[in-house]
Order: structure tokens, then C-alpha cells, then sequence
DNA sequence: AAATATTATATCGTAAAACGATAGATAGCT
DNA sequence: AGCTATCTATCGTTTTACGATATAATATTT
């Protein structure tokens, strides 16, 4: 708890690396489809979006963890490039509701069986990477003496 | 395999949504002690490096995958400001080797405390939301008969 | 009901991080 | 030696998010 070791900034930055890599990744998906890399996490936060919750501008900004104008903007292009459209909530006219258009549903559909598919493939790494940053310096004392075998690949 | 369901899409954006926090909490603390968001990393980068691979400025641009040119100018910065110093490789005369000043190696140990501490916290919920991607529409198929309950917090 | 505060969305100018294009310097090959 | 590949660097630009600020609708207070 008090210092951390060699072995732990190892594990957190091969965590970094996985996660990195992932999003790597995803933008290239992304922008291959012709989509900055922000437009699809929020189509697909619209889509997924927990159920029960209204899919207004601050709850994605609060999803994609930006401010709200900056979520703004990026309906705005959404919207621009028709994935998207804005309808104003009947109850409480400030609200602004989103919702994906055919052709949005169909992009956002291709992008994330990509992303699934390459989760399936990548993701037991990069939960044995978390794991690894969760469990090093733990309580439990390391044990020095036989070091375990770590493979990058 | 064929297309998604709404719980793939739940899930997807489940885990971005975790991504972002973490994300999001890191560039927070690395902004509170005065660095860019790559700087935190490219200095875990260059300390967690795996064995027996040599620092060199392409070697990072690879781990933080980004183009090689990029990791120069964030090295620019993180020299400029006394956290690495550059040393040309003797047998290679082209390669730049990065290492850690004092000041770099104490700034860092600090974040990366707070990192890890922060993954010890927030992991089971990355690993949870990565779980589920995974196995969200399996070739096991889905019991639609009894609904599985999901919950957000 | 008017005044005030709060909440939700939007606009504008700016800054940071990464990129593409390009250059320069060293090393390896034939 | 000359050609090519590799490693690092520079310059100008784009992208993405931000801060500051504005507008509109709703809620609260007096």
C-alpha cells in the first residue's frame, strides 16, 4: 500500500497498453465508417442506454463523462450527418431527446458487432491485465521467491 | 454471431461508459499535478516497460500507440519540464533512450499510487462490464423466458 | 404574479493532443 | 560508394474537448 514495486508499474502499464489498444482500434473501426471516434459512443450510448433513463443531451454527456456542451457538438454533427435526431421532450420543453435514425441504427449496428467481435478476442487480456494491477502489492505479501512467469504476448 | 440484441448494446455501452470513468479519473489527478493526460503515461510507460526492451522513443510510441512523431513532441514537453532526460544509445547512434529525473520518478510514484488504488476500486466493475460483452450472445442461446436482473450501480 | 434561482441546451472562441507531410541523421546491405 | 531502411525531429493543421457565456424553460420564493 505504502510504495509500489517494479512488477506494479508493470501491470499498470500493460493495462494502459491493453486499453490503449482497444481504443486504437476502435477509432480506426470508426473512422473507416466514416465516423469521428466520439460519434459512435454516443450512438451507441443513446442505443444502450440503461433502461428507464431518458436519452437527453446531459445524461450522455454524463455517459461519455464530458460537459454538456461538448456533447452538444457532437449531436450537432451526429445530427448534421443524419444518424441522429433531436425531438423536443413533451413535459419539460427543455429537454432535448435523442434518437438514432435508420441510417444510424445501421451504422451503430456494424461498428459494434466489430467492437464485440474484437472484445471476445481481446478481452481476456485485458481482464487478466486488470487483474494483475488489482492483485500486485496486495496484503498478501509478493512472494519473491519463485517469481511468476508473465507473458507480454 | 449474427446481429445484436438490446443487451449487447447495453453491455458495450455498460463498458464504455466504465472506460470513460477511468479515463476520466485519470486525467483529473494527472491534470491536478500539473501534466498533460499523455505525460502520466508515457512515464509509466517508460518505468513499466517489459524487461529487456530498450526505452527508445518508437518503443513508447508503440506502447502508447500512437505515431512516433507524436511521442517525440510529448517527450519535448516532458523534458522541457524536467520529468526525462534523453540519452543517445552508444551502439545505435539513431536511438534516443528515455529515463526517468528524480522529479519524474517522484511525480509518477505518486500518480501511480492513486491509479492503482483507483483500479483496485473501480476494477471489479470494468471486469464485470467486459464479462458481460464477452458473453453477451454466445452460442449459448439466451433464456428469454426468465430474464436475467441487471443491475446498473 | 413578478422576481429570482435552477436546470437544460446552445454558441463562440480557444487550447491541447495527435496527425500528415516532410526532413535529417545513422545504420545496414550489395 | 551508393541505395535503402530505420529512428528521431519539425512544421502546419485538424480534431476534440473546454471555459465563458448566452438563451430558454421550469421551479421557487416573495
Amino acid at each position: 500500500m505504502r510504495k509500489l514495486t517494479l512488477s506494479d508499474y508493470q501491470a499498470l502499464a500493460e493495462f494502459r497498453y491493453q486499453i490503449r489498444r482497444f481504443l486504437h482500434f476502435s477509432e480506426e473501426v470508426v473512422k473507416r465508417a466514416g465516423l469521428e471516434r466520439g460519434q459512435y459512443q454516443l450512438m451507441l450510448a443513446i442505443k444502450g442506454m440503461p433502461p428507464g433513463v431518458r436519452p437527453r443531451i446531459r445524461e450522455l454527456a454524463t455517459r461519455m463523462q464530458i460537459r454538456h456542451h461538448s456533447a452538444v457538438e457532437l449531436v450537432n454533427r451526429l445530427e448534421a450527418h443524419g444518424f441522429v435526431h433531436r425531438t423536443r421532450a413533451e413535459d419539460d420543453r427543455r429537454e432535448v431527446l435523442l434518437a438514432l435514425t435508420p441510417k444510424g441504427e445501421k451504422t451503430l449496428g456494424e461498428l459494434a458487432l466489430h467492437h464485440r467481435n474484437q472484445l471476445r478476442s481481446a478481452g481476456p487480456e485485458l481482464v487478466s491485465a486488470l487483474r494483475r494491477v488489482m492483485r500486485e502489492g496486495s496484503d498478501a505479501p509478493i512472494r519473491h521467491s519463485r517469481p511468476r512467469e508473465e507473458r507480454t504476448n
